[in-house]
DNA sequence: GTTAGCACTCAAAATATTGGAGTGCTAACA
DNA sequence: TGTTAGCACTCCAATATTTTGAGTGCTAAC
């Protein structure tokens, strides 16, 4: 069987109506709304095709049909499509006063939710390959180090060092270990601190055992502290928006994945797997999704690229009959904009 | 009419029952578990007396009884009196390792809301009095400096400060300015950068514009980004666990309230205000909660202060049938550690 | 190819039925 | 006088039943 002209109008109304409404559409109402002039009979005839094709399923046998998962991939694979063609440089106001990485983030995850009414998450870039900028130590009492590391997009991480006072510190050596320290390290990433520049740090100074728990004490900020990726999550409570998400103790799942995060990061990580140059805006629908949890959402994800090389990830998550075209709108303008802001 | 003994065995037996079910009481029920071998008649006709004592309420007509919030309140307060009497010297294993404070009360959080299995909230000390410790900025480039700032508690804050450009900086002239900063700042609290005080320091220093950009940017950073004090929460999703406050949209809302943390810290300065010195942790029963979103809930409020005057707050919030006995025991003990941790 | 008409289906809403836990009251008992 | 057994009564909650209506597939006519 074809899925010729007159099927199409017939889905995509099927799609869009269920879209606002959320309730199954039966063929009367098609008749009405599709514009085609058919009486709800032939809409039947049509409809009952469309249902041998797999692109809409009836929940039960009186009901109405809702849009299977197939049906929803046709719908977006046209939207991108039609997408790509326009260009939108609407300019937002978001990043006029870009300052640090972390504060823009944060304000950018809660932008999206507000704005889509959809859960949204924004993972900065992995910290484990972005590199160093910037290294300081200060001596803040005879037995701790501050140490404060700044990484490209301004991100900046501290923490403590305590040392075990065998090596007597004062201000000046703290000054030549900090130039030591910015000499060897800087525009290096974490994976790149290896065994051999540490022993080449070394040798380069008599204060090892402080070098020694200062580099430690980096690598442990980089490395494990963070889990890899910073995640920013915003707008989990706009799910009690659509039931359908809301029902048995989908809800619990949901909110607790947002509340731990862990899963979002896997999401997360899949999506920039996925992503060829060509899609950088990927749409998972239902089943397609990574987690099993989100087996009754979408999830749109979009992997930006700052100027400077560092990637991440941008996304919304709703119900399957999320509002797929303004989504996908917001997000490429974002995605656009994100790109030019870091330069 | 009198609370005599036999009347709070059986009231007492009531709440307990209820505690532990959920469901109404009923007579028999009280009659077999009270201890007292009173036939269910007799028992009756004192749960009639409750019952106009206002200690325990009927949902419906023949249905078994439920503590009101006055009953809660005996209970409780009977508890506190015991509480006092005891003295627990067990030690958790939390603060071996205190390094700065913030993570080591997000840690508190997590175990907080994981052992009790309610909702978990702690807030940091009010930054705006706490004391600043230590003052360092650095120039990451030409024009932009690199603000960090150490408060007590080894809180660390950084920003950044983007200069004009009309002073030029080099790495000896930001030396000292570091060292008049922290000459003329350290011990004081953001209310106490007064204009005097910014007059002063500028009658110093010929770096007039850059000094102000700095001070400009540690007011703001602790005034206002901070909306003054840093509430960490864990185990929203733990509400889930009770059906009768995930009834209507109730769960909707206390999330909702978990997310923004907005109300929260209302919560939160309630009980600070509340608490005079004798009465370190509060229970707030259903209605009695300074919150409207909480009237379904129970809420328990520990202060704690730490050796050096740094006060803050822990909370949880539960379900009016929490665990009290449980959750006061936690409470306590965790104050009385954190007195002495950070001294 | 399209459509009107009709019998059929089935979920959801409305309504009825039942069971049982709980109560209050009364009268008898120790 | 306090306690208790017994009984009629209440009413929620669970279950069963009926009703309703939107929707379908099929057939026959246009």
């Amino acid at each position: 069987m074809e899925l010729d002209q007159r099927k199409i109008v017939i889905l995509t109304t099927i799609i869009k109506n269920y879209l606002e409404t959320g309730e199954p559409v039966g063929s009367r109402t098609i008749s009405k709304y599709s514009g085609l002039n058919l009486s709800s009979a032939t809409i039947r005839n049509e409809m009952s095709d469309l249902e041998e094709m797999g692109f809409i399923v009836q929940p039960h046998t009186s009901a109405g049909r809702i849009p299977s998962d197939k049906g929803y991939r046709f719908y977006v694979d046209q939207l991108m499509e039609k997408h790509h063609k326009e260009i939108d440089d609407v300019k937002t106001e978001m990043f006029e006063k870009v300052d640090r990485l972390e504060t823009t983030l944060q304000t950018l995850v809660k932008n999206l939710a507000q704005n889509t009414n959809y859960a949204a998450v924004v993972t900065g870039p992995s910290i484990r390959t972005n590199k160093i900028k910037f290294i300081q130590t200060s001596l803040v009492d005879s037995r701790r180090l501050l140490l404060v590391v700044m990484m490209q997009g301004n991100i900046v991480k501290t923490s403590s060092v305590v040392l075990d006072g065998s090596e007597e510190l004062d201000f000046n050596r703290v000054l030549s270990i900090n130039m030591l320290l910015n000499d060897e390290l800087n525009g290096l990433s974490v994976t790149e601190i290896t065994e051999g520049r540490l022993a080449q740090l070394l040798a380069r100074t008599s204060y090892k055992e402080t070098i020694r728990a200062i580099v430690n004490s980096i690598v442990n900020m980089l490395d494990i502290n963070l889990g890899d990726t910073q995640i920013y999550t915003s707008g989990a409570t706009n799910i009690f928006k659509y039931p359908e998400l809301t029902e048995a103790d989908n809800a619990s799942k949901l909110i607790s994945a947002f509340e731990t995060k862990d899963e979002l990061a896997q999401l997360v990580k899949g999506s920039q797997e996925d992503g060829t140059d060509k899609k950088p805006i990927q749409v998972y629908i239902g089943e397609e999704s990574p987690l099993q949890n989100m087996a009754d959402c979408s999830v749109v994800t979009a992997n930006y690229e700052l100027g400077n090389g560092l990637k991440g990830t941008i996304g919304v998550i709703g119900p399957k009959r999320m509002d797929y075209e303004k989504v996908l709108e917001i997000l490429s303008k974002l995605q656009s904009e994100m790109d030019q802001a870091f330069r």
